[in-house]
DNA sequence: TCAATAGTTTTATAATTATCGAATTGAAAA
DNA sequence: TTTTCAATTCGATAATTATAAAACTATTGA
């Protein structure tokens, strides 16, 4: 991984509310219940944003290759990119 | 770590050059070379940077403790702070 | 078909910040 | 004591961005 894509996943993770919203579709992804959850709605009640402002959040995180999102209809479902993960663990983590 | 904490610490990695600057700290710190290096000095010389930019670089480094800085004289040496890499490492792993 | 709902795009704004030049501090060396 | 050198602080500026309001798209359900 280039400094440029690092830097870009870090930046994705430096907001506290994006942050925030990245957890919360990690804990959805980990806890494998509510998978045709509609995210963006109900993060959106979750947190006190916007619906304009989450939407360029999740874009932010998708173009940092952390999550990925996928159309159900009406609804929009977030899944982490376990492999993004992985590999900025590895950087970070000491040799 | 809280959200607050966690995002600083992101923050302080999102920006390309601090992040090398980071990067060249923590390189120096594992191979225990040059241990009395002037860091701003040298780093100044790396990069294209002005000093009063370094500067600023390091303590948003400082600030967010991933490094700690220790005088030497005329000179400045950075340390690499491993305990909030560790825990900011604990954060980003999947469990 | 029409109304309601979920999410996106566009536009604007306020806040943050990366950067530099100039001035300043503090230590070493002459 | 001067001068030089490393680093910081201050002030200004250009760029980025988090956020919201308004308008728009697309899908579901009545």
């Amino acid at each position: 991984m280039d400094t440029k894509k690092i830097t870009k996943i870090m930046k994705a993770l430096s907001n506290p509310n994006r942050f925030e919203i990245f957890m919360e579709i990690l804990k959805s992804n980990q806890s494998r219940y509510e998978k045709e959850e509609c995210f963006v709605y109900n993060i959106m009640e979750k947190f006190n944003i916007g619906a304009p402002t989450i939407s360029h959040h999740l874009k932010e995180l998708s173009n940092a290759d952390l999550i990925s999102t996928e159309r159900k209809g009406k609804y929009l479902i977030a899944h982490i990119n376990t492999n993004t993960l992985k590999e900025i663990s590895n950087v970070i983590n000491l040799k």
